[in-house]
DNA sequence: ATAAACGGTGACCATATGGTCATTAAGAAA
DNA sequence: TTTCTTAATGACCATATGGTCACCGTTTAT
């Protein structure tokens, strides 16, 4: 365990560690990101860092610890809003994740370089995570209303699923380069996605 | 320039570390691969090494042209028989690209790491297929057949390519532990793909 | 005033990286 | 056999990594 309590630690000064962490690791990914730019960056010594975490894997597993849970806060009021039905509630939890994401750039920076973690850090993500995010994801689908699908269930939400996936990876990458105002920026998501949307609608 | 002509060596040495060196780039993608790890793995020196290629990078893009270049031989002759109409020659030239992927692991591997490459590497590789790979797809699809679609068609061509990325990712994930024979993979491949497309033929 | 406890520090460690180059070994030419 | 040419080698380089710990200034307790 560390030696010291990170938490204890006066509330600017965390604040900057994190934020230093947040942005390397989100720029980077795990294996390519340096302890030694984070302190460099946030100002404090090598040996406080390592005080305050027990190793680099500790901090980063805090970290997504971190924003997932400020992610739930912001979004747990927004679920109980969302439509019944299967498909346009895995549409609308979707679109409020990644409004999210647009609307936090470094935190959603982080969390989509997680996503595609690979080998040794990618399993412990994986596993990191079975008993929660997951969790969440699958308590929200219970109470989605099924029937009104013609096709084969599954099939249809994969293939939701990945538009989403499609949709966002493109949209994100076209939108590195603009400074849009945020407002601008999510006004265009839901707009050009809401495109893609209508011609699968068409399906159900 | 490399200070020793890399072709001129014995085949067999070629071959060596030409399938060593996709194997740790396939395995760890163009950062983490390591070196000192191929010349280990292929039992030459690191001296010997830097005399055939002038850096990692250097040995790195003459591993993805040599890649292409197979790919591009075993594919061509197929590309003739490829259908018309837009949607169905996406479709098919994704199967061919995906179902060389299956019988060859290890290039597929490189390939598949190559497409997420980011950073400085990820742009270069960019830059380096500017001229080559997107041309053969440009012309591909300069012969395709457009007029059988009813809406957008860009949008739909999106939609059918985001599903094929999505359908490979997945495929790819589950497809990692088992190991079934290259023919029973590219049956499974085409059987379960084609469920999805049969839904989205639907749409048009 | 003195001692003890605490917290922060950065020089330092072992290890690994991509890359170099003087040395060696081997073959060809004399 | 002796010289010259060539190719392969691995010790070595500067740099960077994650991680440690003896040290020291500051605060607190005695």
């Amino acid at each position: 365990m560390p030696s010291r309590v990170f938490t204890e630690l006066d509330e600017k000064k965390q604040q900057k560690i994190i934020e230093a962490s947040i942005k390397e690791f989100g720029t980077y990914g795990y294996e390519n990101s340096s302890t030694n730019r984070i302190v460099k960056e946030c100002g404090i010594s090598k040996g406080s860092l390592f005080k305050y975490f027990e190793n680099k894997e500790d901090l980063y597993f805090y970290l997504i610890d971190e924003v997932a849970m400020k992610m739930s806060e912001s979004m747990t009021p927004e679920l109980a809003k969302l439509p019944k039905d299967v498909i346009e509630r895995i549409i609308a939890y979707s679109t409020l994740e990644t409004t999210w994401y647009i609307e936090n750039p470094d935190m959603g920076r982080l969390m989509i370089q997680m996503a595609q973690e690979k080998g040794e850090i990618g399993k412990k993500i994986a596993e990191h995570y079975k008993g929660s995010s997951t969790d969440t994801y699958k308590a929200l689908m219970k109470d989605a209303n099924y029937s009104n699908l013609k096709n084969d269930k599954e099939k249809v939400i994969d293939i939701v699923r990945w538009l989403l996936q499609g949709f966002n990876k493109d949209f994100f990458e076209k939108n590195t380069k603009g400074r849009k105002s945020l407002k601008k920026q999510k006004e265009d998501y839901i707009a050009q996605l809401s495109e893609y949307l209508d011609i699968m609608r068409n399906i159900l």
